[in-house]
DNA sequence: GGTTTATCGTTCGGATATGTTCCTAATCGA
DNA sequence: TCGATTAGGAACATATCCGAACGATAAACC
């Protein structure tokens, strides 16, 4: 049988099943568990499924939620442990903008209990704090950007040119020496009024994140005064941005401890 | 079994029963119980539950739902029939606004194969048409007014009062001889300008709201073009309107076997 | 025909996960 | 408040899994 032919069963039969052992593909297409193995490599190099231990799983099971929620597992711990430690840099009554993005999702989820004023462009926060009284919540207008629930366009950006907060907690696609950048351009306008609606500017950003450039400037590293990131992060880049004076917040790893001895 | 698809069974089983022992997780998912326990953490961190003593609760229980949804059974039979004999009145491509409300909800979830731009206050539809990338969908800015899910305050006001659109699609508490009533003060200013931005004004409402007037007045009835209505609708009311010169559509009934389509 | 290349299966050291055991910490009833 | 009971956590032995390296096989090419 063609590799080819192999991969694709690969990714059929876990289009049924979702999950699958080692064992099981290889019985289902007749290939000794190394050779699965081999398969797996290639089908997550191209994001079709994600390795687990004894197994695979579909990478995006029925996606008719956002592209992004409790669920999601691309870094979630780590993202989730940078929610916890910039959940701890706010005060409580504080008012905060959240912006839109799975890592700043993640602290959204631990903010409910600092019962801030929140304003935000992103659908998932929002349905995330809209059952809750104790919160006052201001989503800014917008176009709905699909998938990911971003509000977009003049209507957000002006929604924000119009209010003052105590904290903006961002993030972005990327941080190097140059500044912050991020992916979409119509995103960048939004949060540079958000950057200048705060008085305080937080970026949570996932090691990955660090020392990458991504397609357009946000802004410079002199308008940020915290960056959160998590345990994995490398020694280089962290270094240089607290030369630069910004406070650096690793979060600590959780769940499975020791994984790293730092 | 592997560690990721025995977590994901403890997370949908905690989504039916929203809290469970361990005991009870352990015979769930076949596995110690210490094996649940590391399982219990992980998830934690991941702030998908909370850890009890002695299980395990969901941490975001699912009544994240707003007061109503497709769930909803208040007159759902003949709101259904109203969002039917609705969407027949919309031409596909046109721009139309979608107030906050059950009654319209229901419409909403007919349009979307007129596949229309849509201008919206509420986070119900927003989310319902999120995911679809055919749509344009612009949602107002406001404060978000809880349960219901509804933004609501200056903002909202604000941004439909610099739009013009061809249809508004609306619901309120109610309607008489004297005109339109609703009973929310904070949605009356922003049904004017709704009203005021549409070429043509459609309310839909029940046969409940027929001939009952609410707390405050909302607009005159020279104002309306067309009333939807169902076919319990009472016959005085419906002649008192059709006098008046509005067109009044009144639903017809549908059968149990056609009131779901999805 | 001989060589090259790609692919497959096997093996083995290291890593990970699991269940058991033991001990500490929390909860409940008297 | 105190003891009895139960849950939680840490440590360890064991089973399982992963990745890399090796050798074997078959098709492809000269």
């Amino acid at each position: 049988m063609q590799p080819e032919e192999r991969q694709q069963r690969i990714e059929e039969y876990l289009l049924q099943v979702e999950f699958a052992s080692l064992d099981e593909l290889s019985e289902q297409v007749d290939a000794s568990t190394s050779t699965v193995r081999r398969d797996l490599q290639i089908l997550e190099s191209k994001g079709v499924l994600r390795r687990t231990h004894g197994g695979a799983r579909l990478a995006n099971p029925k996606s008719d939620e956002f592209a992004f929620s409790a669920r999601d597992t691309q870094h979630s711990l780590e993202k989730e442990s940078i929610g916890q430690a910039c959940t701890a840099l706010i005060q409580p009554g504080q008012t905060v903008i959240l912006d839109a993005g799975s890592t700043v999702f993640h602290v959204a989820k631990h903010l409910e209990q600092k019962a801030p004023q929140v304003f935000t462009n992103s659908l998932p926060v929002a349905n995330l704090y809209a059952p809750n009284p104790r919160l006052e919540v201001v989503l800014s207008g917008g176009v709905i950007y699909p998938r990911l629930g971003v509000l977009v366009g003049p209507l957000a950006v002006e929604s924000f040119s119009k209010i003052h907060v105590d904290v903006a907690i961002m993030s972005s696609g990327g941080v190097d020496a140059e500044g912050i950048s991020n992916s979409h351009g119509l995103l960048i306008d939004i949060q540079r009024q958000m950057i200048r609606a705060a008085n305080r500017v937080i970026f949570c950003l996932d090691h990955s994140k660090l020392g990458r450039r991504s397609l357009s400037p946000l802004c410079s590293l002199e308008e940020v005064d915290v960056i959160v990131t998590d345990s994995q992060a490398a020694a280089d880049p962290v270094a240089m941005l607290k030369q630069r004076g910004i406070q650096v917040v690793v979060a600590p790893a959780l769940g499975k401890a020791a994984a790293e001895p730092a």
